[in-house]
DNA sequence: TAGATTGTTAATCGATTAACAATC
DNA sequence: TAGATTGTTAATCGATTAACAATC
């Protein structure tokens, strides 16, 4: 059965409490009360996983975190890249929390080309002009889109053709482009949401 | 009747549309096309905003922004505040993205000595023995936690009695503190998320 | 065995969509 | 007036929770 991507965003969750779990078993009950969900709510999102539990043990830490990451990454390691590198697209470049997931982020691309040349955390960063033939040779399926909003729709077109295959959308403006999935991340947004809620 | 966080996280969505609409007046499918959403859901949605639509005309494009941003900032400016200096932290003072929502980022706090003391974007970044009284001072309601993992509960528990309502956790850690409210945004989880999909 | 825990089936809850009367 | 559009009520859909048999 297809996994909800309601589920599929609690995955990550899931994998970072396991992380620190020092123990060798684990009950639903447990992790549900560590992460605030139902217990049978995490029973059911951890049947998404290959993972099995075990009555009167609960699952297995190992072979449960081994089962996320394998639902999280479909098994291989990803490439990502940044489409626009200013100060969030920079910040993200030199992250090193990716890998935690599966992914590797490889390389920014830049229009100004006061920008492209350098390097950010031995990243490099390449002019937009050299981009289609480098998502090609770098075999990157994932873009981070942080260019302002008002090129925005530019860029995720100018990914159509390309082996980009989902975009993380940074900017405050809705995108698409031809058998590209797009999510939208508007941090500022998200921000704004949490403080008309207090 | 009280919004739902799910509404909630739609209007800015249509406040960015919006805000590139040239017409006087717009109706609820036209909005509904452009953002990929049903049109019953849009009309849904702004019914929690003040606004009001017109038989035959939509609704008038001003007052709908108006009205949405009032339901954003709850009329009145917010002042937020980093919290962890690194490079996600310093993108995010540096970002001018949050006064689109009535946000102002004020400061940022770090432990490390090296890191305090100087500005960056004109903004100071403040010893965290000096955050108390700094929030305070500041009248800071809204913290974007970016410290590392590791040190993301430590640092959430310490805004406790501080005048910070809300806190944004960058971290790819569960965090909490007495009267204040958590939303999670770690963005590489959400490429992660995105990944799997595809 | 007894009892804790899983996994599944049924019930509930909340969000979205459909239908439609009201309105200009 | 006729018809486009809103706003609301009812129906549907999907996600969460409750109940419980199966299991070790």
């Amino acid at each position: 059965m297809k996994i909800p991507e309601i589920c599929l965003s609690r995955l990550p969750v899931y994998l970072n409490y396991l992380r620190t779990v020092r123990t060798e078993y684990i009950s639903s009950r447990e992790i549900a009360k560590a992460l605030g969900y139902g217990e049978v709510l995490v029973r059911k999102d951890l049947a998404y996983t290959p993972a099995e539990g075990k009555p009167r043990r609960g699952y297995s830490v190992e072979e449960l975190k081994k089962a996320i990451e394998e639902k999280l990454t479909c098994g291989n390691l990803k490439r990502a890249a940044v489409l626009g590198a200013g100060g969030l697209g920079r910040a993200l470049l030199a992250y090193g929390g990716f890998s935690r997931y599966g992914i590797e982020v490889v390389a920014a691309y830049d229009i100004d080309p006061l920008k492209t040349g350098a390097e950010i955390a031995g990243k490099p960063v390449i002019a937009e002009s050299a981009m289609r033939e480098s998502l090609e040779q770098l075999g990157v399926s994932l873009i981070m889109l942080c260019v302002p909003a008002s090129a925005a729709r530019e860029a995720a077109a100018s990914l159509e053709g390309t082996p980009v295959k989902a975009i993380l959308n940074f900017a405050p403006a809705q995108v698409s482009a031809e058998g590209i999935t797009v999510r939208n991340l508007d941090v500022a947004a998200n921000l704004a949401v949490l403080a008309s809620m207090i």
